[in-house]
DNA sequence: CTCATTTATGAGGTTTTTCTCATTTTCATT
DNA sequence: AATGAAAATGAGAAAAACCTCATAAATGAG
């Protein structure tokens, strides 16, 4: 095993029994093994390997690696949509939402640089993935049009306009500073038709009033 | 061989010696399953019996296939971006040059929906292709904001904004509509600073006047 | 048309990855 | 501690992909 980041599903399963402990091992390796080296290029005994297992080991839990990347998205996204959520209680302001979910997500992803991107991974191949994330970000984007805030048809081009610029920021600063994160959230505004003025105004108030205590 | 589409590089080779043309028809064939499969899943010779060729031949042109991407993305980014030129020249107003220059991109992808797929992928592979295409987007971006008509500082993430526009729409319509044609320029030009209602109407003109007559 | 040169071929050797299963080890219950 | 059930192991068979090279075919210059 190399250094040790997140052990999300270890954490989940302290306790539980052995079956469940060997398979959060393989899900918290997988993480670790998909986003240093792609989807496709992770061979099953990099994921063994990393987890301290046996090759065969691998089998007795997943049939193939598209079975276990199914497991660790959707196991990504419960808990990523969680975080974010509790962030947002109360919110009623649309802008404010999506400004809010935009930098709370790429702040995670500052923590746990390997999460967005298996995610992001897991939403182009895993079918149900896609549809969940597609209901969660249609909701705060309803909420801004009816008070008027957003120009914009909600439809399937929009939501993952919506997904390329975080993928974008994602792609090109791995480490999300804060330029990158205030540049994101800016420019999913704009798309959602905010002006540029009061896209970086809402912005400022967003990381002043929710994101201020954070490093 | 399956069936027959655009035949780009064939085309240039007619007539040259046996050497060019079987190169030839391994780039044309390497776009139609670069496409098909994507890069990183297609095998050496999915391309060649794609080209009727022996898995041999492959070797005698070139070592891999990242070599192969490389020919291929420079040759459709030289195809493509001198399609999108001829159709610039003398058009100073830069909003207009930066929607019409994605109309024309995109409108190509209709025709040719293997080409911008397999650009897309070389230019995150192939880095000497990544700095042209920024060199080349960034000057019409430079002229815009001198004219005053975008808000916005050209640095790297801006200019992945913007391919990650174009990404979006190829993935989610690869028959490439007009309306996505149209949301796609709006949602760039959004990005860039243009207000929703200019930028509609920015959008409707360049294709009343620039793309009327084509499919 | 001839023939030296260039190019194409594909069988098979090598390497890489997958996947199985008989055996060993660990677990957890009494 | 004993014991049966559950889990892990890793050697090696099988499959997939790569790549070489001796031979055959095609080319095109004269």
């Amino acid at each position: 095993m190399s250094e040790t980041t997140h052990q999300l599903f270890r954490e989940q399963t302290t306790g539980k029994k052995k079956r469940e402990r060997t398979r959060s091992a393989l899900l918290d390796s997988a993480i670790s093994v998909f986003a240093s080296k792609g989807f496709e290029a992770t061979r099953i005994i990099d994921i063994t390997n990393h987890a301290e297992l046996a090759n065969g080991t691998f089998y007795n839990y997943y049939q193939d690696k598209d079975e276990l990347l199914r497991d660790v998205a959707v196991g990504l996204a419960v808990e990523i949509t969680g975080r974010i959520n509790a962030e947002m209680d109360g919110l009623s302001h649309g802008p404010t939402r999506v400004a809010l979910a935009t930098a709370r997500l790429l702040r995670i992803a500052r923590h746990e640089p390997e999460w967005l991107n298996v995610l992001l991974e897991g939403i182009f191949i895993v079918p149900e993935l896609q549809s969940a994330i597609v209901q969660y970000l249609r909701q705060d984007l309803e909420i801004g049009i009816e008070q008027g805030h957003f120009t914009v048809t909600v439809n399937l081009l929009l939501i993952n306009q919506i997904l390329a610029l975080i993928r974008a920021a994602l792609l090109l600063d791995p480490e999300m500073s804060d330029a990158t994160v205030r540049q994101t959230c800016e420019g999913v505004l704009r798309l959602l038709g905010t002006t540029p003025r009061r896209a970086t105004k809402l912005v400022t108030s967003v990381f002043e009033r929710h994101l201020s205590g954070e490093t």
